[in-house]
DNA sequence: CAATGGTCTCGTCAAGCCTA
DNA sequence: TAGGCTTGACGAGACCATTG
């Protein structure tokens, strides 16, 4: 075998390898393309390949909390006032979440106050709790109201369904992420575990409130209806939420496929060169070294 | 200055994906 | 496998530039 044949020979080779490169990442690209994307996915991916090893883009608990108390800062339309109820007077049910007697009271260190939560407040409330209390220590201070308790019961600290640590005059007019901040801040008393509650006034017009079951057999069709549109309030809330999340994740991978776009461009500009200054080098030594047949 | 068209952002729905 | 999450698609509304 002379030297162009064994020349040609690598040089086959070496396209057949590439080729073999280029079928697998062709390959890799057309299941990337056909599945649907997930872009956390492939930023991922792409970190991985390009070897940056960005810090894990899946957002821990704890950042989902920080995340989502921060979105609320801009993103609560209506301003979401928590109001001290002095009153028994029943807010209309949209409008109103939880609602506890009129005892303010201080149990073990903690300030006990009844509030009415607006449904803004509540719809995020649920998902801060659930977030938060999967993971950090701190607990939210929560206290479900029994099931079947009455308004006697009402009265009682274990009746309080949110505590705060601050003064009275601090949970006046507290904007959503301040209600949230306290919330998590709180220690532990006990852990709601729905946010529905059954509402109504009986005859002696004392306010009573019982922990709702879903699917039980003891709400009226006008219960079901209210719990079925509060379901519905607080998925549309998760999905909004869901989206604009989705719409910034969106936005850096494009940003990060530009940018990849600009290096790969470079890369390949600076090959063909490469390739060039090769070819002309080759040509000049086959001129000056014919002996050497390369 | 009103009408029109283009672009952007947002909320919602629905279908697919993921995970406990 | 159910329930939650993700994301493409779509429509509505706001904003801006252009045009008659």
């Amino acid at each position: 075998m002379d030297n162009n044949s064994s020349n040609n020979l690598l040089q086959s080779s070496f396209e057949s390898q590439e080729d073999t490169d280029n079928e697998k990442r062709a390959a890799l690209q057309r299941e990337q393309l056909s599945r649907r994307p997930s872009y956390r996915k492939i930023l991922d991916e792409l970190a991985s390949e390009s070897g940056t090893g960005t810090a894990d883009t899946k957002p821990d608990k704890l950042n989902l909390v920080a995340s989502l108390n921060n979105s609320q800062n801009t993103q609560v339309s209506q301003p979401a006032v928590i109001t001290i109820n002095n009153s028994t007077n029943l807010v209309p049910p949209h409008q109103q979440q939880i609602l506890a007697g009129p005892q303010t009271s201080n149990v073990g260190g903690l300030f006990h106050t009844p509030v009415i939560v607006t449904s803004d407040v509540m719809s995020v409330l649920a998902s801060t709790l659930t977030n938060s209390s999967n993971t950090s220590g701190v607990q939210p201070t929560v206290v479900a109201l029994p099931q079947g308790s009455n308004s006697d019961q009402l009265s009682q600290p274990a009746a309080t369904i949110m505590s705060f640590n601050n003064s009275q005059a601090d949970l006046q007019n507290l904007s959503a992420t301040q209600v949230l901040s306290n919330v998590i801040q709180a220690p532990r008393t006990a852990l709601i575990t729905t946010p529905y509650y059954n509402i109504h006034r009986p005859p002696n017009n004392q306010v009573v409130m019982t922990q709702g079951i879903p699917g039980g057999n003891h709400q009226t069709p006008q219960q079901l209806a209210d719990e079925a549109s509060k379901k519905r309030e607080i998925r549309l809330m998760k999905n909004r939420e869901a989206a604009r999340h989705c719409r910034v994740k969106k936005k850096e991978y494009l940003k990060c496929l530009e940018e990849r776009v600009q290096i790969l461009e470079g890369q390949n500009k600076k090959l063909i060169d490469e390739l060039k200054a090769l070819k002309e080098f080759y040509t000049q030594h086959k001129k000056d070294y014919p002996e050497h047949n390369i």
